[in-house]
This record gives structure tokens, sequence and C-alpha cells, in this order.
DNA sequence: AGAAGAGTTGTGAACGACCACAATGCTGTT
DNA sequence: AACAGCATTGTGGTCGTTCACAACTCTTCT
């Protein structure tokens, strides 16, 4: 029953048909100049009768470089799929690359070093990582020393390149603007405590709290979902003194913003919420979110480029690409109001 | 400058460090049985040594069989990352299989043709398409014929294997749902037209509301987007006699559902909305969304399974697998009351 | 006309692994 | 002691492609 699928055509299928060598072919595959025009059409032709298609195994063996770049990211519930906000595939696609992917269910040494064998296995050119926790810098320790990398969100310094958006920035505006708003301080809600964006969103916001001579309240821990920002909702329902509140994404500020309508909070009017990301539905939760915006785009777009730049140059090497997020208010933020209950 | 990266050690290293011959690396490498247990360790000594990881490229160029399954999915704005939310990588992983992607911008033939040129490069096993679009099963006639294939959410026939969630079975109970409620009729705001899942939904919909005796209202045109659903909200809250809607997905009946209370109509006791998809997010909209919940992972699952059959098979064949979505009741959808103005 | 030189095409080897088969070592039986 | 038979290890060929170099074919200039 098991039919053998024949091989497909191989280039010296193509060169018998067309009458030359198979070098030839090669030559016409990778536009080599020095062919003649009518060589290079009855190559072609015989190449498109056959349905041809080159060997990518076949050259990778023999060019010793692969065009494939590997990409190692998280597949855990609480996180949508990282590489497709960033556009990787279709840029690596158009600079003639294929995208492998190694995901992760757990950031350990043993997961990820077992990621970087599955790609080391396939000889990737370059690897990008999008693994937002503090482990997975430590763990890059283990790669190939000269394997070109770009570090995606990741931890900078230790000679590795890293393409990330500021998010101490990003939550220092958030809470300045609830402070301009006249809020007395800020309560926070974070994310998964292991998480780079985590700790960094945490300073921004202490940090702005420090500037204006503040006192930051603990903050309540989240797992990013809006589960999790439901529950720190209910429990922040319960202080009399809150005004204003810096959730550590979006999912959560949703959570919060259901707790506090059901405490009969409302939004703006008796608490301000802001949130972190922007995606397409931030600005339609009810009240509309006053968040901060991301530009996934062009960080995605750094970190191909600078991958490219070191394959081409043939090695790895440090360099750092940060963009700054964007506050975008919308109605979820007012000025505080005299008194409360 | 530019450093010689030196090629990874090879079989002949390893085999060269421990005294054999590569073919008895080769063995160890893939388990025969035959193999003295010293020699074994001797070998396994060396491999650990030189830090050696096989060369895929140089198996696959020999067995004529790739381990990579190949994945050609969406990459467009408005959507989610769909692989991840498959666990596709993850389950071919388990397989032993690599994961490369190739996305579509724009599903047209022609984007189609690049995508399985780009899969058929690299010869991979089998191929997962996830294009929920007409387009894309048209499209899957100029694949490689024998090539193992299955389809997520596709349409069934033409001899492809597909894996899909019921959707018209789901969009039935959302609609009968509503008119159990007492609903006198169900508007409904569908997603982008050339979907499958769109097409389907609105037929299942159709299907409830002429079971039920009742004339289906011309359904609003969405894209996905809370945005859209927005807009298709202030439309709908102008009609008086609105009662009940079924949002096309969970995205736009968030815009549907601010729409609405901007319009000063309460969710759900002027109007009832039923979405669909339900992920984290939907129980935690205000008020927290009845959905029909889609198994994404058991499709998943079924669909890695199927492909790998084939693969064992040696030929693609017809085979379909539908999961039976549930219908979750949470706080948007109760009984009809009387008057409304 | 002949030679230099560019343009064009062909040949042999190599990449790293697996497969089929051959060869060797070891055990046990008669 | 010799041989069958199994366990273990080694050898040559092959997959499809590129690279380095050799060889051939035209021009063009002297």
């Amino acid at each position: 029953m098991s039919a053998e699928r024949p091989r497909s055509p191989s280039i010296n299928d193509v060169a018998e048909l067309a009458n030359v060598s198979y070098q030839t072919v090669s030559r016409v595959l990778n536009n080599h100049p020095n062919v003649k025009a009518s060589t290079r059409a009855k190559v072609q032709a015989a190449i498109d009768q056959l349905g041809y298609s080159p060997n990518s195994a076949a050259r990778t063996l023999v060019t010793g470089r692969s065009r494939i770049l590997g990409v190692i990211t998280l597949d855990v519930d609480n996180v949508d799929g990282l590489p497709p906000m960033y556009g990787i595939e279709r840029r690596a696609r158009d600079h003639g690359y294929f995208v492998s992917t190694a995901t992760l269910d757990r950031v350990t040494r043993a997961s990820m070093r077992a990621a970087v064998d599955q790609l080391a296995e396939q000889r990737v050119a370059g690897m990008v990582v999008i693994v937002p926790t503090e482990a997975a810098s430590d763990a890059m320790a283990s790669l190939p020393p000269g394997l070109p990398l770009v570090l995606i969100e990741g931890e900078p310094g230790r000679g590795i390149a890293t393409a990330a958006v500021d998010q101490q920035a990003g939550a220092r505006r958030a809470t300045e603007h609830l402070l301009e708003l006249g809020h007395e301080t800020v309560f926070h809600v974070r994310g998964l405590s292991d998480w780079m964006q985590t700790q960094d969103r945490i300073s921004g916001w202490r940090g702005a709290l420090a500037a204006a001579g503040r006192e930051a309240p603990m903050p309540l821990a989240g797992d990013w979902t809006a589960r999790s920002g439901y529950e720190a909702g209910l429990m922040l329902a319960r202080i009399p003194e809150l005004t204003a509140v810096f959730a550590g994404n979006d999912d959560m500020a949703l959570g919060i913003l259901l707790a506090l309508s059901e405490r009969g909070l409302r939004v703006p009017e008796d608490v301000s919420v802001v949130g972190f990301d922007d995606g397409t539905a931030p600005g339609y939760y009810n009240p509309p979110l006053t968040t901060v915006r991301q530009d996934f785009t062009t960080v995605g777009r750094r970190a191909i480029e600078m991958l490219l730049e070191q394959i081409a140059h043939g090695t790895r090497y440090e360099e750092r690409f940060v963009s700054e997020p964007e506050l975008i208010v919308r109605k979820s933020t007012a000025p505080v109001r005299a008194q409360r209950r």
C-alpha cells in the first residue's frame, strides 16, 4: 500500500532535458552573469516543464550556510503568539530566508537548551529569541558563541544584540500621566514576576512615583490574564483611597475594569485605569482604555535587520535598539475628583 | 574582519575521536540494536565532548525525507497568530518534527503558490494549511498531489483531510439560545466575507432562525475587529426592535458592547449579545460575554495526528475531523423583557 | 592569420549522513 | 579443532548541490 512517492526532479534532470551540464543549470539558478541568454532561456524552460525546485538541504550541505532563521519563543496559554506580532516570518522571507520555530512551554535551562539544539541541528544561519524572561538571557550563554543572535525584549549586555521597547519609559509615562491628573498615588498590578517587562514596568512606575515624592504601594501580583486582573481589581476595590491604577497589561486592565464596575466604582469618574500594550481591542473596552502603545512592527523589523547584518558580517556582535512607546490617552483616565466615598 | 566560523563537528570527527568508523557513530545516533554497550558509551562520550549535533540537511539529502512540517498561515493585522493557538509546533516537536512556517499577507493564488514553493524547496514531509478562506481551498489544487496535507478550518472534500470546529453548529446553538430566551429575532454582525467561518456562521444563524420560522435580517458587515463591531453596534442601536445580536466573533462583540452602552442600551437588560471564539478575555468583558467556545487544542492535536498518519502511510488521503463547539452562557444574554422604549 | 582575452560551458571533488553489503570477531556446538 | 551462526564493525556508493578549476568558443586587435 505504501506508495513510494518519487523523488522530485534534480538539477541533473533539468540539465539533461536542456542539453547542458548540471553546472550551467546551477549558474542559471544562482543568477551568475556569464550565461548566454539563449542558454538561460532553454534551462528556464526545462525548469518550468519539470516543475523543478532546488533542494535546500543539498544546498545547505555543500555551502555550510542554511538560509534558515531560527526563532525561539514561548508557547504558553496566557500569552499570544509572539513571532507573528513582530512579523518575523514576513520580513525574513523578504530577505530570502526561511523561518524555523522552536517553542518553549516552560522557561528552564533544559528547555532552552533543547530548543537551541533543535535549531542547531538545522544549522540555522542565525537566531531570534523572543523569550522575555530573565532565565532566557542566562541560557543564551550556552549558545554557539559565534552564531548571529538577536534577543527581542531581552536583557541587554553580554555581547548580545537586543531590540526592545523601552518598558520603563512607557511605565513612567503612564504613571506620570496619572499623577499629572492629580492622583495622589498610583496602584500597580504587575504581570508574571519572572518576565523582563514586569520588572521594567515596575521600576518605571516606581521611578515616576519617586520623582514626584510619592511612596509606591506594594504591587499586586497578576499573571497577564484578565482573570488575574479581575481578582486584583476586587482587591483594589476595597481600598478607600484608590483613585488610580496602572495595570501591567491591557488584559489585566480589562479584568480590573470589570471588577471595579461590579463593586460600583466608575471609571474614570471614581478610578482612573491605564494599561500597557495596545492592540486592536483596548480602544473598545468600556470605557476605552488609556494605554501605552508598543511598536512591535518596528522592533521586529530592526531585529531582523540586525540579525542579517550579523550574518553578512559572519559574526555575532552587541547592538541595541530601543523603541519609544507612546501613551495613548482614551477615556479610562480623568482628573481626580475631590472626594470619593 | 569577516571571521570564518568553523564548521561544526561532523560524524567523522566523532568517529575519529572515539576510534571507530563513522558508520558505528551513525548507528549510535539512530539507536541501532547491534552496538556493543562499551562502544556506544565511547561514542556517546565523544559526541558530548565535541558538542556534536547531527546535520539535518545531510540526513534529509540522503534519506529523501525531511522531518520538517510546513505550515502555511495568514499574517494579517486583524488576526492573531494562528499556529500557536493550535499548538502546532509543540505537537510536531513531540513527534520529532521541525516546523517551518510560510505566511501569507494576502490570500491570492500567487501568494499561495509562493508559500507552497517555499515549503517545497525545503522538501517538507507534510503541510498544515491554516488559511480559512475559500480561495485557499482552491489553491490547494496546485500542491504536489501525493504530499501529505491537512487543512485546518478549510473546506472539506477534494480528497483533502480537514480538521475543523463545526462553525454552523456553534452559530446555531448561539442563535437558538437567544430564541429560547424569547427574542423575536436575532441580528448578526458577520466577519470578513471570504472567510469560511463567516459563511458557516451565517448559515448556522440562518438555519436556526428558519427552523423557528423567523426571517433573518440582513447581516451587518464587519472585519473581525472591535472597531468594525463598534460601528455595527452604532447602526444596530438605531433599530427599535433590536433585542438580540449574534456577533461573528468576540472582538466584534466587544465593540458592539461599547456602542450599545454609549447609546444608552443596557446589556443584557435591553439587548442580549453573543460572541464566538472564547479566549481568556471574553469572560471579563463588561458584562462577561456569552459566547461559543472552540476547542483549538483538540483540533490542532488531531490535525497533526492525521498528518503524521499520512506521512507514515506515504500518501495523502481524505479524512475529516470535526470538533463540536460549546456554548458558554455568561451574563450578556437574558430573557427578553416586555417593552424596550 | 595568430594570439590575447573575455565570455561561456564542462569536469571532478566535496559537503555529512545513511544504506547495502562485506568483513571481522566471538560464541557455542559437534 | 573446526565450523556454523550471530553479533559487531567497516567499506563503497549515493543523495543534490556548489566550488575550484579546466577547457572550449568567440571577438578583437596587431
